[in-house]
DNA sequence: ACATACATACCAAATAGTTTGTATGTTTTA
DNA sequence: TAAAACATACAAACTATTTGGTATGTATGT
């Protein structure tokens, strides 16, 4: 894909540099604030290499959704809590690491496909779909877990292992707009540890069966 | 503040038919890529009107958002749940009105304030202050009952009234932006009724004290 | 006589996208 | 194997339209 030159040894990454800015800058302005002069600056390429990369600045944000989804995926799954052994554990574990990650600038550990999704989910089908598919691609990844952990509690719910993984993600989101209306990240820490409790007690109503829980 | 005349007598109320525009218009196309123009032709008025009002997009923003915060208010205050004697029933009850009014059109039951924090946070302070303000002071209105079950449940925590009433605001938060993604708000109910369940699990963890519970 | 509530016409700047040009790498062919 | 032909990855300048905002005029009420 990248072509770097003698002249240019940095050439080649033009789309992938898009790609990074376009990462940053929605996440800090939105979609429809970010003009295409803006990501070409951030990203030091011309407006000639932007669209020589993508037809139109909403295919750029649909490409970008789907580099999110890549590169999230395998942040997440290089994570540490994918080595416990209980279930509930991992389960728990994925919330508290989602926690630790929570630090610094609001636009580095922000979502950009839900941000993205608010703006233009009834104007650019084609972006929603992207954010959809990011957003519940990585839900996806939990649903074993959850499922994994009822049968050894023996829980018999009326809830589903993905509507218990998509309201996770829905947390997440709304911990992100909270942090963003008051500037500080202890309310969106706050809203997860509830998150958190109630994942515990939901699978502390029954006795686990089976293998032993630590 | 409306000044009708023989002549237009809907004459007058350009004011508010901005602001009833800017919350519709907002809530579908978000606030950068809602122009002014659309805002007029939504209201039905012209560019003189708009700037006669308001000094500039920003302060109908700002506006706007002060506008959700008196409506959404009066609204809340004239519901049924607050007519429920026991405390938790109020809580719940809240929640379950909440889940009642999400049907039909994703832009008649979504978030102003939520949508336009999202693009704006950093941006245009006053815009998200104006935003954050209408968030946490729907939010405060919970507290009391939330503390006051509290107290006839003898809970003793490690959160606050206003972390979990913050938390009922993230979870709905989150709903919109799930159901945004996927254009169905099955996946919102669900995500509230994982925020109804948790308030019941954290409440009934120890028996009420005092009065008597149904 | 003065203020309010608009309407109309206008403007400079910004916008997404296009056109054209060029340096470099790859493939084909004589 | 050398050169011609082609493709890729940009750069730079340009354009038609839209943008938020302004300047000015006018009808109506106080």
């Amino acid at each position: 894909m990248s072509r770097p030159t003698k002249q240019h040894p940095e050439r080649g990454d033009a789309r992938t540099r898009l790609l990074d800015a376009a990462r940053d800058v929605i996440r800090a302005k939105g979609f429809a604030a970010t003009s295409v002069d803006d990501l070409c600056k951030a990203a030091g390429v011309t407006k000639g290499a932007f669209f020589h990369h993508f037809p139109s600045k909403e295919a750029l944000a649909v490409a970008a959704a789907g580099h999110w989804a890549e590169t999230t995926s395998a942040f997440f799954a290089g994570a540490p809590y994918h080595r416990h052994q209980d279930p509930l554990d991992r389960l728990l574990g994925y919330v508290e690491f989602r926690k630790s990650i929570i630090e610094g600038d609001l636009v580095e550990f922000t979502c950009l496909v839900g941000t993205m999704t608010q703006e233009v989910y009834a104007s650019y089908p084609a972006i929603r779909d992207a954010c959809a598919a990011s957003i519940f691609g990585h839900a996806a990844t939990l649903e074993p877990d959850i499922a994994e952990a009822m049968r050894t509690h023996g829980i018999k719910a009326d809830w589903t292992p993905a509507s218990l993984a998509a309201h996770t993600q829905a947390v997440l989101q709304g911990a992100f707009i909270l942090a963003k209306a008051t500037g500080d990240c202890v309310v969106a820490i706050e809203s997860i540890d509830h998150l958190k409790r109630y994942l515990a007690l939901l699978f502390s109503q029954t006795r686990p069966q089976g293998s032993p829980h630590g």
